[in-house]
DNA sequence: ATCGTTATCGGGAACGTTACCAAAAAGGCA
DNA sequence: TGCCTTTTTGGTAACGTTCCCGATAACGAT
């Protein structure tokens, strides 16, 4: 059964094509008898518009499009829970592709999404992508651009994060003043923008209490399964914390599975806390403490920028980065 | 920066759009020379085909839609994680879309499918989902459709599922041979598919060792948030249990919450076992016992069969249900 | 009666691409 | 030389929709 067409209406009603296109949107000048003929007729035929017709002629498609690195990552599909609550308020569809860490998959994404002329492009990018020329392009194709979480210093558009530099200091913080003094820090690889800021907050809180800097405690960790394993096995040996922090969702669960491993007690021997949105962390041994990104917020706040930017069109208007405050959840692995 | 057309390169080069529209896709009938110089002009202007345009000519895309009803589930985005495996290897894009289990969403979201000619849908059903027409009328208009783990008997077409009935009789007779014999099942709603045939396989078990089957033992749950929670307490209230098997990802995590809430020790008074893919299972406390479903081949061989019946077009292939093998881990909190 | 308005509709082009049908030039063969 | 192939290219319609420009008729005003 093939989907029926204007040019059907407009034969079996014979009428023009152009009266049927006016008819259904409504034009005032159209007679209202006519207006009615074809909307029951088109209602009776269940008749809807074709998406790629409209979006060829207009070049638009009332839709968004959300690149992540990984949807399985509480993290970011809270993110996209977010963007779709608004997105769908405002009529817009959202497309969600997944960039899993690889520049080029995130290349592959970007090309099909505005080759399909999506109206606007929400990206946190992959833990690959060291430059930013995919998205300069985009930009001097006049697609609107939101950037999140992972940011980069090197592209000009609105961006949104959680306030990372405020969430580390935090947890470094409770991990001093609990009584710990050699805090390992576990992060992602170093060019990722959030890893940056959280390593400045763990420095400054470090600094406020007068403990020294070392760099040995602090280890970046790629994206492969057994890496994180491999690293606190390390380090453990190696440094003897008496704490750790770690600075991502993947690497919280993977740390903490390593240190068990390890059979070292949590927090007796070592305290433990992730910066993660984990929804399990109470139920896990210890209940682990974290500091907990506004996923959601900041899914919803970066769609809510695109579509504004998108319905506006104030091209010049200033950019901005929105920062969100983090939350603080202390529970027995950092007692 | 408006992108370039088949258009702008002819006219570039003095030629007819349809003489470089062949010589792009390297037609035996255009002259070397001619084919060379179009190329080369492509490539330096960074020319890309419309996919759009392509869409309205063809009828076709070149990606294929998925529908789950949350990607915030281990299972789904594990099953989405394998269907891209396969697509990307195949040259298509894959489209993700999430029901939020509502059966409106679903429709919609299967509107825009086939609206925007997406070459297949893969679709694991909401749990509103008391009706198929929307997949039968998609199936009316030719798009290939393949059903999994969410199926229904409703829908005549390739599906792809767990061996739900294998997995519960498994976890449940692990129970009994621990002991127990007031073994309280925690499970969706009833109308979807894969509540009734883990309900069977509980069923089976309990038959196999003489148990009678008790139905105040058995609670259907909603997907609210605080679902699970109320209807814990009130079976350990009414039923004194001692044992739970919980028949989703979803569950699992709640109830398992709810049980300790309560303050029950598990596996002393109560023993738990769930169905669940939580990549957490061993690290909560006590670790936790889990039937897991093959997600990542689920969604691998949904794909495979989506893209060979989009591929082959054999239409009156028989249709026929993949079932694939679950796995049991036993851990502390069915001992 | 003529003219300008208004209400209502149709025709065609355009979005970017491909496919079909020609057409022109060049070459081969009797 | 005349005709038939082959090679290479151009023109045009079509996919479904909207929009611009006209066209027609009715109607009141002059």
């Amino acid at each position: 059964m093939e989907a029926i067409t204007i040019k059907d209406i407009a034969k079996a009603l014979n009428l023009s094509t152009s009266t049927v296109s006016r008819a259904l949107r409504g034009s005032y000048e159209i007679n209202n008898e006519t207006k009615k003929l074809v909307l029951e007729y088109a209602e009776k035929m269940n008749y809807h518009p074709n998406p790629i017709a409209l979006s060829l002629k207009e070049n638009r498609s009332k839709a968004i499009g959300v690149i992540v690195p990984e949807i399985a990552n509480n993290f970011f599909s809270q993110a996209i829970n977010g963007i779709e609550a608004v997105a769908y308020d405002r009529g817009y569809h959202v497309v969600i592709f997944q960039s899993h860490e690889s520049y080029e998959r995130e290349r592959s994404n970007i090309q099909h999404l505005v080759g399909r002329k999506v109206d606007g492009v929400l990206i946190s990018l992959s833990g690959q992508t060291t430059t930013v020329e995919h998205l300069q392009e985009i930009q001097k194709r006049g697609v609107p651009l939101v950037v999140f979480d992972r940011i980069s210093n090197d592209i000009i558009s609105n961006k949104v994060i959680a306030d990372n530099f405020q969430g580390a200091y935090e947890a470094t913080e409770h991990l001093i003043l609990s009584g710990r003094k050699r805090i390992a820090h576990i992060t992602s690889p170093s060019l990722l923008y959030t890893t940056n800021e959280r390593l400045e907050g763990y420095k400054a809180a470090l600094a406020k209490y007068n403990i020294p800097f070392d760099e040995n405690l602090v280890r970046y960790c790629g994206f492969e399964p057994e890496d994180a394993k491999q690293v606190i096995f390390e380090v453990l040996e190696t440094q003897k914390p008496d704490a750790i922090f770690t600075a991502s969702d993947r690497l919280a669960l993977d740390s903490f599975a390593a240190v068990k491993a390890k059979g070292i007690q949590i927090p007796e021997q070592v305290a433990f806390i992730g910066f993660t949105n984990l929804g399990v962390a109470h139920l896990l041994d210890p209940p682990l403490s974290t500091i907990v990104q506004p996923a959601f917020a900041i899914g919803k706040t970066a769609a809510e920028m695109l579509l504004d930017t998108i319905e506006n069109k104030q091209s010049n208007a200033a950019v901005k980065t929105i920062k969100i405050p983090t939350e603080v959840n202390l529970r027995t692995s950092s007692e």
